[in-house]
This record gives structure tokens, C-alpha cells and sequence, in this order.
RNA sequence: GCGCCCGUAGCUCAGCAGGAUAGAGCAUCAGAUUCCUAAUCUGGGGGCCAUGGGUUCGAAUCCCGUCGGGCGCACCA
């Protein structure tokens, strides 16, 4: 990448420089930690423009009090370019105020970098793998796994931006029990293909949606294996089952505008012998036993028996008991599997992020003691989080909106995208921290003029295109040749503007790409703010009569916030349309 | 019984690795439209940040307890 940096990172720069200063000059003692130093704007705009708690932070290692620390960066603060005042406040803040050029240099800024503006290297390029969806190839996706798949999705780009290098990884359940059960069902569906009339007994999934997959084994298979044994069909019929989901599950998410670079599969992984390897490991360092499980707590179960297992020592990192991998007849369990899965990941990854659904927040302490145990053992730590989202309410006229898996009529993904849109789908799921349960009631959001962000942030682009193609039609061209001529009220359209690229950095460093959809949201305000200052007054218009200078010069400004409003919705995966 | 998440305006939610007088939308009240599409804007009222302690210059934010809501607690996935 590049290039100057960005307002925010340039004068956090300034003050590091005015630090080493203070240092060179003995007023700081040398070597003091600035990690938790931060330039940012006050809460409050009309203490400046930018704020500083350096004295405060540094004061107590530096033996002195916070004012009399600020007042000697104060001296060397002033030195910085555009910088106008700066006055200590409170317990210590100084607060800096800038001329115009330099927010002016920072539109600018946004017109070189352009689709670029925002994107930092402050991930150094390190490779992240973010596995979301990761949905049981069992049937299509319904509206309980749209939340992930989009904040893993926004997630997985927003670190891009940051600089990293992401893989989005997509794992395939194609080895449990749940995916003999589709063979099942597909059997049947075979069957009724070629003539049977059956019922779908409890247990085998009933959605219509495998009857054209039995339709498609019968053309491929006659009538081979109507009454053959289930050891015969069992696999074939399993393998093929397994494709047509993920072919549909693709489909859906292709809807959400969801793509992932790698699909892994759990039974590859288990034909590579990948989980004895990670088992041999273990059991080599002591981390795992064969011993016996203790019963659950909390609930009777009438046909408990104690057995031995090899058990995976996780309380050693702090989880509740020790967890199996491997079940008594042999086979694996999904977390002995999960846990090479996540050992081959830290192989290619220099951090991993997997975005799970709530109610998998029971298995996170084991996977992440595995992680742990087996990246830590190997010397090669691997940072490694578990994003939990929390479930999604569906609702329909402010009543609960129920889904049965099980019925096989739940409320699918294509269904909703279909009646609401992706972009509504996207936006709205990403309004909410993903910790947070949240509603989505179908008649809020397919209503939703104006009580719908993702419109008035649309709004926003669209206004603007719609006007600079007017501007065109009139023969006025954007032009930063004037945009001295721009005065406080564009001002503080810029200020809004020039806070994206640490928005960015910040909300990829927490992994949150929810705080980006608020951000558009502040712009989009500010944005429509300044815009009907022109209802009351042409002379603030961006195309002013008789003033061909300044209106290039708005133009300009028109374009740029056009831009960024586009950046944003790209990290969010949310059009930037032209017309509404 | 145990673990995890949540609790901020009447409602739905933000609150940027602890910062200054806690913000926005909806709702409500008072206004603006021969408008660059009102899918908009301006202003007012509305808060013991669930609660009790603790940590420090400083807490909605971090720690502990309590209460309330959600999710989970099999060798399932």
C-alpha cells in the first residue's frame, strides 16, 4: 500500500514525535509504554478537533501530574502543522483545533486514494482464517444461519481492508450421523422417484427439497438398489446427497452475495487420518488419557452407563471436564475431528476466527483448550477466537415467528433474501453487535422506507450520483482547484469523513464489523444534514448559479463522500446504488 | 446445579481496548416543503447506564456478589 497517512494516524505521529521531544529534552523519562495513548476527536466537537490523554496516561510513570506534563507537550504539540491552538482541559486532555487546510488536505486525500481510502497495513499482511456458515450439509440454508454467514462475511472483508490476508473457510459436517440420515432420506425420496408411494417416517428429514435428488439418483441408478442392503447404497447415495446440499447451500449463499475461498471437509480430513495424527500428538504430551466420562449434571438420564474413552485433557484449560474424541464404538466425535480441523487451520493461518452460533456456546472452552494445548505445545502460538453470534427471532407482525427443522417448514435463507432483498438482509443483521439477541420481524423490514438505515444510507449515494450526473448534464466537472473556497459547514462534513479509516482499523481490530454500518449510518446523517442546508438557501447548493468555481469545488466534495459511503457498504457487502 | 451471552430514554439499539455534560432512530411535542426527489431536515421534553460492593486521577465500560432475560450442559452436531 502506501502513501501519506491518514489524518488521525498522521497526528498520532506529531505527538509521538513531540514525546520524543519531551524525552530528548529529559522532561520524560525514556522507555515509558504509549500503548494506551490515543489521538482521537472529543466527544464533545466544541472542544476541537482532535484530543489527546497523553499526559494523563504517561503522568503517573513520569513522577509528575498530568497538567504539568501538558503543558510541556503543549509547547511541542503547537509545532505541528495546522495546528491552531492547543489547550489543556480537565484533568489533563489537550485538546488540539486545525486550520481548514488540513482537513481540506485530507479531502484530497480521499480523492487520490479514492476506493482505497480506509484501507490500512495494519495487519501486516498476516493471514487470517475466518470460518463461517459451516452449516450441516443437510438441507438449505434457513434464516438461522444468515446472521453468521453475513458477519462472518462482513468480518472476513473488513479485515482485508486492515491489511490482512483472509481465508474464508466453509466446514463441511460430511462425516457424523446426521449425514447417514440424509442418505436415508434421499433413499427414500429415490424410491418414491421411481414409483413408491411412502410416508417419511420420524426421525429421516421430510423437505421437499430431496425429492429432485432422488429423482436424480433414480435416473442414475435404475432401479439397482430399491431393496438392496443400506451397506451397499449407503455411501454412494451419501456422497451424492452431500454434493446436491452443498450445491444448494452455495446457491443460498450466492443470494446473500456470500462466497468462501476453501470448503474443508470433515470426511477428508478423517480419510487423511489427520485426527490420528492430533490424537498421537496429544496422547505423546500427555494431553490425552483413556479414562471415563462423568455423567451430566442437571439432568437424568436413564440409560447413563460409564464407559472409557480416550479423553482430551481440557481442564487443564479451564474448561468444566475432560471431553471424549472418540465414541465407544470407535468412530470419532465431532469435536476429536473438530480439533485436527482446527490444528490443520493453525497450519496456513497466523490467526483463526470462527464465527459460531450461540448455541454452540457450551463446546467453545474445549475447542479453544485444544487450539491452545496444540498451537502452544508445537511453539507456535496462534491467537484464536470464537465469535458467537446470538440467535435471530423471526417475527411477523410483532409475534415470534416459529421454525421447525425437524417439520422440514422452516424459513429459509432464499425465501427472505427473495421478499426483503440482500442488501436489507445484510445491513439489518449487521446493525447489532452480534452479541446481542436481536428481532427481525419480516413486516418491520420489507416496509422499511424510513425507518430502515440501509435505505437512508443508500439514499445518501444516490443523492449524490444523482446530482453530480446533473452537474454534468449542466457542464460542470468536480474539481479540487477551489476547494479552499469550502468553509466550516464542509468542514464538518470532512471531519465525519476522515474518522473511516481508523473506524476501520478499530473495528477490525475488536472484529466487529457492525461498528462500520453505524459509522455509514453518522456519515449518511451528516451527509443529508449538509445537503438540505440547500432547501433553505441555493446559495449552499452544490451547484451554486453564477459560481461555476465553487460549485466544481462541492462537486468535488459530493464525490469524495460518494466514494466513501461506497467503501463502507463494500466492506459490509451492501450495493452502492445509483438510483432509488 | 454449572457454563456462556445480554440488561443503557416509553420502544429498538449505539457507546470507538477506562476519559470530559451518556448518544441515535422510532414514538411524543413544536416547526420547516412553489424543495438540488420529504426515502429529508431543525428544535424541545424524556436516563440513579438492572442492583450492591471493589479497582484508580477517572467506570456504562474492568473485577466480585445479587436480581432479571436468553442459549447451552451425551459418546448429538
Amino acid at each position: 500500500m502506501t502513501q501519506t497517512p491518514t489524518l488521525y494516524a498522521a497526528y498520532a505521529g506529531h505527538l509521538n514525535t513531540a514525546l520524543d521531544a519531551l524525552e530528548a529534552a529529559g522532561t520524560l523519562p525514556a522507555g515509558l509504554a504509549r500503548g494506551n495513548v490515543t489521538v482521537e476527536p472529543p466527544r464533545d466537537a466544541s472542544h476541537g478537533d482532535l484530543a489527546t490523554n497523553a499526559a494523563m496516561v504517561l503522568a503517573k510513570g513520569a513522577g509528575t501530574n498530568p497538567r504539568g506534563l501538558a503543558e510541556a507537550l503543549v509547547t511541542e504539540l503547537v509545532k505541528a502543522p495546522h495546528v491552531t491552538s492547543a489547550d489543556i482541559a480537565g484533568p489533563g486532555f489537550i485538546n488540539l483545533r486545525l486550520a481548514p487546510e488540513a482537513w481540506l488536505n485530507e479531502l484530497l486525500a480521499i480523492g487520490t486514494m479514492g476506493g482505497d481510502y480506509g484501507r490500512s497495513d495494519s495487519g501486516r499482511g498476516t493471514t487470517v482464517n475466518v470460518e463461517y456458515v459451516s452449516t450441516n450439509p443437510t438441507g438449505p440454508m434457513h434464516m438461522g444461519h444468515c446472521r453468521g454467514a453475513v458477519v462472518g462475511d462482513a468480518l472476513a472483508s473488513l479485515l482485508q481492508w486492515a491489511g490482512h490476508t483472509v481465508i474464508r473457510e466453509y466446514y463441511i459436517n460430511d462425516a457424523g450421523g446426521q449425514v447417514d440420515v440424509l442418505a436415508r432420506s434421499v433413499h427414500l425420496r429415490y424410491r418414491e422417484a421411481l414409483g413408491e408411494v411412502l410416508e417419511i417416517p420420524d426421525g429421516l428429514y421430510p423437505g421437499e427439497y430431496l425429492i429432485p435428488v432422488g429423482q436424480m439418483l433414480a435416473a442414475e441408478f435404475g432401479n439397482t438398489y430399491v431393496s438392496a442392503p443400506e451397506a451397499e447404497w449407503l455411501v454412494p447415495f451419501r456422497t451424492r446427497a452431500v454434493a446436491a446440499m452443498m450445491d444448494m447451500i452455495k446457491a443460498d449463499l450466492a443470494l446473500l452475495g456470500v462466497h468462501h475461498d476453501l470448503f474443508s471437509s470433515e470426511a477428508a480430513l478423517q480419510a487423511a487420518g489427520k485426527p490420528e495424527e492430533a490424537e498421537a500428538w496429544l496422547r505423546a504430551h500427555d494431553l490425552v488419557y483413556d479414562g471415563q466420562l462423568e455423567a451430566p449434571k442437571g439432568k437424568t438420564l436413564d440409560d447413563w452407563e460409564p464407559v472409557e474413552l480416550p479423553l482430551f485433557r481440557s481442564t487443564r484449560f479451564g474448561d468444566d471436564q475432560d471431553r471424549p474424541i472418540k465414541k465407544s464404538d470407535g468412530s470419532w466425535t465431532y469435536f476429536g475431528a473438530d480439533l485436527a480441523y482446527h490444528f490443520q487451520k493453525a497450519e496456513t493461518a497466523d490467526a483463526l476466527v470462527d464465527i459460531w452460533g450461540a448455541d454452540h456456546a457450551g463446546t467453545v472452552k474445549r475447542i479453544k483448550a485444544a487450539v491452545a494445548a496444540m498451537t502452544l505445545g508445537a511453539g507456535r502460538e496462534k491467537p484464536f477466537e470464537v465469535k458467537l453470534v446470538q440467535m435471530v427471532q423471526l417475527m411477523k407482525g410483532g409475534a415470534p415467528f416459529k421454525m421447525s427443522k425437524r417439520s422440514g417448514n422452516f424459513v429459509t435463507l432464499a425465501d427472505v433474501v427473495e421478499m426483503v432483498g440482500k442488501d436489507v438482509v445484510r445491513f439489518t443483521m449487521l446493525t447489532r453487535k452480534p452479541e446481542a439477541q436481536m428481532d427481525f420481524d419480516f413486516d418491520k423490514v420489507v416496509e422499511a422506507s424510513k425507518e430502515n438505515p440501509v435505505f437512508y444510507v443508500q439514499y445518501a449515494h444516490a443523492r449524490i450520483r444523482r446530482n453530480l450526473r446533473k452537474a454534468a448534464d449542466e457542464g460542470l466537472t468536480p474539481s479540487p482547484q477551489h476547494i479552499a473556497m469550502l468553509g466550516a459547514e464542509e468542514c464538518d462534513l470532512i471531519k465525519v469523513a476522515a474518522q473511516f479509516p481508523r473506524l476501520v482499523e478499530a473495528a477490525a481490530a475488536a472484529r466487529e464489523p457492525h461498528r462500520v454500518a453505524f459509522y455509514l449510518y453518522d456519515l449518511a446523517s451528516a451527509f443529508h444534514s449538509y445537503y438540505n442546508l440547500g432547501n433553505d438557501q441555493p446559495e449552499k447548493r452544490f451547484i451554486v448559479a453564477q459560481n461555476a468555481e465553487l460549485s466544481a469545488a462541492r462537486l468535488y466534495l459530493a464525490t469524495q463522500i460518494g466514494q466513501l459511503v461506497k467503501n463502507g457498504l463494500a466492506i459490509l457487502g451492501v450495493e452502492a446504488v445509483e438510483e432509488m
